[in-house]
DNA sequence: TTTGCTGTTCTTACGGTGTAAGTAAAGATA
DNA sequence: TATCTTTACTTACACCGTAAGAACAGCAAA
């Protein structure tokens, strides 16, 4: 109805900061993360994000170019929050990356299906990718080799991080309720084998899916080891 | 305008059938299926796929509940496709089911990120998890080896699906002009491995990313063989 | 101070979306 | 034939991304 700023543009004819921190693409980035990781990135709509900084959806279009770009620039951030030890054998350095990237997919779930999808890659994924090669070549990879390893472990992280966040974070009982509710609605015994791994396994109280990672991650590591070993 | 079935219904007064066979789920779910993989799965709205059978949207849901009833169903669809040989030794079944899964998911590229992530998996889905893992169980795997195996070869292979699909089925020049492209945002050298990976492999005439896909599975197949051993 | 410019924000509008609610017609059953 | 059930259609609503242009800010030059 009225303008929304009018009390606010009135004081601010008296002194002018104060009223309202002006917009940045940075800002409009952060707040995205901030919204996309409390509603899921369907949720977020460019109406919603401009009235989470007290602006009208068009202004955003002044910072980003569209909602792509948008969401390029949040992953890039997501990016960003990837950490690793650079120095130290390759294998740790592996390893902690892995573990990074689960973490940082566990945090912003919506970024999961992305991160390596964009057509137009921001500079920290680049600069992420540059470091994790260049950790490979310095312990001996061919180059070849970098390309087998980067795509293995790359494929098992990011797939790994796809089926983590189908179980969502609910307590056992929910998650046991969820796997009745499934298998109930099939004749008892359709699916033997399924039923045996859910009930006498994975309802099995202490089980958690995340040891799952790591049983992977180690083998992958260690075949790596070996093919560098047979290849060197 | 004027009501689309007038001339057919005044015709089918005489003759009922022959104007237009009724809908279906099915129909619904394969027409669905087939837009999906020509236009992708954003595209898809229920607007026009009403259109594409000739009905408005709004009939659809008598035969489906929701979009994501729809997109459910489309997945199952996807997860029926998947074949492989339940009979012989479990690594070429599991090589073989992984591989078809990856074709499976070429012709069906909407649904990679989605097949896991379904909160009410449909029938062909259960089926084909249980199958996978009866196949693991008859091969000697304990139960929570069983659950290893499965998250490992899963993860490996629903990740490479993905980083599959980045990469368009452009032709090299195609490839090679986006890579130029994206690197030459940034100063030359800001990011030398990733260049030399890219310039002197991935741009390398004869490259293809597929191959990395049996390097990874091969890999992955092998290590859990060891583990077998170990663990019988 | 006034003027004019430049860049940021707001307003309005368009064509699309999923789907709730109610209507009409055709098929099945009695 | 009369009634009930299923299926398809119509209308409507709230929301989406964003094109086009108006209004307004801050600031440099006159």
């Amino acid at each position: 109805m009225s303008p929304r700023g009018t009390p606010e543009s009135s004081a601010s004819r008296t002194h002018p900061p104060l009223t309202r921190t002006p917009l940045s693409r940075d800002r409009i980035l952060r707040t995205g993360l901030v919204l996309a990781d409390e509603h899921g990135l369907e949720w977020l709509s460019m109406r919603k994000l401009g009235q989470a900084l007290d602006v009208e959806a068009m202004s955003l279009y002044h910072h980003v170019s569209n909602k792509e770009d948008l969401v390029d620039g949040m992953i890039d951030l997501v990016f960003a929050e990837i950490e690793f030890p650079v120095d130290g054998d390759w294998q740790t350095a592996m390893r902690a990356r892995a573990v990074c990237v689960r973490a940082v997919l566990g945090r912003h779930r919506w970024a999961n299906g992305l991160m390596e999808s964009r057509s137009s890659p921001g500079p920290a994924n680049l600069r992420h990718h540059d470091s994790v090669i260049g950790c490979l070549r310095r312990a001996g990879f061919s180059v070849p080799l970098v390309a087998h390893a980067y795509s293995l472990l790359d494929s098992y992280t990011y797939g790994f991080a796809m089926s983590d966040r189908a179980l969502p974070f609910e307590s056992p009982e929910q998650i046991a309720e969820l796997a009745q509710a499934i298998l109930s609605r099939f004749p008892v015994d359709e699916f033997p084998h399924l039923a045996e791994l859910t009930f006498d396994h994975v309802l099995t109280p202490g089980y958690d899916y995340g040891i799952e990672f790591a049983f992977g991650l180690d083998l992958v590591i260690n075949g790596l080891q070996h093919a560098l070993a047979r290849a060197g």
